[in-house]
DNA sequence: GCCAACGTTGGC
DNA sequence: GCCAACGTTGGC
């Protein structure tokens, strides 16, 4: 099973949003990105990403699970980009911050580290390990 | 196919 | 609200 980590501007769309769309998810749409939509592609029913918010809060808040793999985004008016679905697990007890995670050295290799625009990212075993230890799940 | 101009993202 | 980093667009 892979690791993912996925932001969101909780202006447009939150954590809560997120829990009240419930066991059935919601599809991850608006990636506009190519390394993004590469790093969707690998996606499979089943991984678990991190929600990230950004610009509000810049921490990780909680667990989602893929519940359905890439297929087209009909928003996208040039066909090219597409979305997962996606649920709600469970949230962090303690949200880790950007702060917290920049300050970690055994985390200093992570993509949102390195390359914060990426909006759609891999998070490795132990970094994951890491930081559910930190937020408490 | 190059690259300047422009738009967007996201941390600060 | 500013601006650096990055991706995309479009003229040539």
């Amino acid at each position: 099973m892979a690791y993912w980590l996925i932001k969101s501007e909780p202006a447009s769309w939150s954590w809560a949003d997120q829990v009240k769309a419930g066991e059935k998810g919601t599809n991850w749409n608006g990636v506009r990105n190519h390394q993004a939509k590469q790093n969707l592609m690998a996606m499979q029913i089943g991984d678990k990403a991190f929600f990230y918010h950004s610009n509000e809060g810049k921490a990780i808040i909680g667990i989602v699970e893929i519940i359905k793999p890439f297929y087209p985004d009909p928003t996208d008016p040039t066909g090219k980009f597409g979305m997962v679905d996606v649920r709600a697990v469970k949230p962090l007890k303690h949200p880790v911050t950007l702060e917290a995670i920049k300050a970690d050295p055994r985390l200093k290799d992570m993509v949102l580290v390195n390359n914060s625009r990426l909006s759609v990212q891999p998070v490795a075993d132990a970094e994951w390990k890491i930081i559910c230890a930190e937020g408490g799940v």
